[in-house]
DNA sequence: CTCTCAAATGTAAGCGCTTACAAAATTATT
DNA sequence: AATAATTTTGTAAGCGCTTACATTTGAGAG
């Protein structure tokens, strides 16, 4: 693989010029560019991005932390982040935390340690003090679907208390008045607030919030079917099951339908995301979207806009509004 | 962030003595050994990767390319993937090639820019030759999905030809005569093999086929849809349709659901690659194991015996076997 | 107590590039 | 034509690490 040296030498140039016309930053004179061009054609050569990066301490690259490499959901931020970098030359290092302290912290160090000029990060095990240390530390740091009190120029969320109040609001609207709720973990900021919107939506409605029409599932479709079997004993008659995720929808909708319900006819289903598949499903589902794409494109902007002094198309925003996609599953009462 | 000069300081010892105890392999005596990682602990000493690589011409990173970051198919296998080589303590840089030459040939450029040890690539849109002149180039590459000549040694395929027959002959067991075919795009080897292995099907039971029985999609969604409309006019009164891939095959049974077919009473379908979402359709889809985990596995496996000289704990194979996966969308006639 | 020899540590030369600074070449000014 | 100002190019010192080789240390043998 050649390298630098052998095309000054081809060139008949310094090691600097060669750097120059690389980088095009300084001016070199047009003779002698386009002999240096010529030689690095001629020797097929490509700069090695390591040394590059050591010596200009910059890599181009930019860490993103996924809690799991595949599912829509992190397809979707991926795929967005990828493109917005990409087209800016700007390249993604992708890493996955697993929903684990321990490995999101791996994840995170492992990022550090390949000099990324800049962190995107959906973690969701880390604790904030990490997270704040970590803002504190250089590196520019965004959060994706967390807020971290104090960090509100690092974070980019949705507001799930809306998201979630929408959601029920609509079952309501459409006149159910027995609405059950399966929730994501608690001890997730986003799970949490979720359910909180449900609760406002019910006070706001006169409806009196049950506790035994909540299950507490782990956003997998399997504990969206245990949820459905689970309600149907604690809570039972209840019209309308308000999701937290579409899987766990999705996993409702299968255990209604192994309980001989019709849906929407005699239960209505609503989730939570609006990923890809939520509409492959039959019914297709009614849910809330949560705007990842808009998230990642303006994680991916901030980081342009901060990190490599490129101004972003977009006013740089914050908080996401959740929106109701209106599609099969909620049948008016 | 401290340096390997400055750990070497605190500790009281030479670069060279801090470096081993980092790798670990020269000996080091237990008290300069506890000395020095005394002094990394208080400095929160964290190694400087792309150093260590522009210095010991080693990354301990694989390039991954992938045709897109979402998709079942694609988030099974970079999971796969990331899980085995990080396991064994190597990084994966993953890329998008998006199926086109350019892209993916940037991206290939990308990761060895990057100086990857070995390459993993999903590669569909560049040249056979392109493989070949990279296999022959220093850089260890395997290619997922697609079979080069002569380049049996590196490439990890599943028998498409098999797996398209596979698909018919149930449809053909189960009692269907008139069969649909709707087709990935015929320029790419793994729809044609497909389509290969169900005219062997047809054949093998007497049945004649009809060119107006397939129409040729693109493997989106949509093309399913669209598929499904066009050979009800051309091919009509088929009972069987079988698709090259499980989101046509959604596509599909959209578009059968939409002109009142029941399915699997009056129409089975078959689909592909037995993608996540193929069980939460409804009804759940019966359809082809595309064994893209295992070839992950394997190629992953590869990696690490000819790169990094770790044994694989199974034997390195490259032709995998599809397998039927039965589910609700074939009917017996 | 000296001598060997192996084990432990140190020295210094890179890895392939960027970039401040210096030097040379070119152009403008008088 | 001589000098100044400007542009273009070259020189060389790193970036933070690894590693071949040289040196020191220490233990065991005599």
């Amino acid at each position: 693989m050649a390298t630098i040296y052998q095309v000054s030498e081809a060139a008949g140039v310094s090691l600097a010029t060669v750097s120059r016309v690389m980088n095009g930053n300084a001016k070199v004179s047009e003779r002698t560019r386009k002999k240096v061009e010529d030689a690095m054609a001629s020797l097929g050569y490509q700069p090695n991005a390591i040394a590059q990066s050591l010596a200009s301490n910059r890599t181009n690259s930019v860490g993103l932390l996924v809690s799991e490499l595949h599912g829509s959901y992190f397809g979707d931020l991926m795929s967005t982040v990828e493109h917005v970098l990409k087209q800016n030359g700007k390249h993604v290092i992708i890493t996955a935390g697993h929903v684990d302290e321990k490995r999101e912290h791996e994840a995170i160090e492992f990022l550090k340690s390949r000099r990324c000029d800049a962190l995107i990060l959906h973690a969701e095990a880390v604790s904030d003090d990490y997270l704040k240390t970590l803002v504190d530390s250089k590196i520019p740091v965004v959060v994706i679907n967390r807020k971290v009190d104090a960090l509100d120029e690092n974070c980019f969320v949705v507001d799930n208390e809306r998201g979630g109040y929408m959601a029920t609001k609509a079952a309501i609207d459409a006149g159910h008045k027995k609405i059950a709720y399966i929730s994501g973990p608690l001890f997730k900021k986003d799970a949490s607030d979720r359910l909180a919107g449900h609760k406002r939506a019910l006070q706001e409605a006169g409806l009196t919030f049950d506790e035994t029409s909540v299950f507490e599932g782990d956003f997998h479709e399997s504990s969206g079917q245990e949820g459905m079997q689970h309600l149907q004993k604690t809570f039972s008659d209840f019209t309308a099951l308000v999701c937290a995720n579409d899987e766990m929808a999705s996993g409702a909708m299968t255990a209604a339908r192994e309980a001989g319900f019709d849906i929407p006819s005699q239960l209505s289903i609503i989730g939570f995301d609006n990923v890809l598949f939520s509409r492959y499903l039959y019914p297709k589902l009614t849910t809330i979207n949560n705007p990842i794409h808009a998230m990642g494109e303006m994680a991916a902007y901030w980081v342009l806009q901060h990190v490599y002094d490129i101004k972003s198309p977009i006013p740089i925003e914050h908080l996401f509004e959740p929106e109701v996609v209106n599609r099969d599953t909620l049948g008016k009462l």
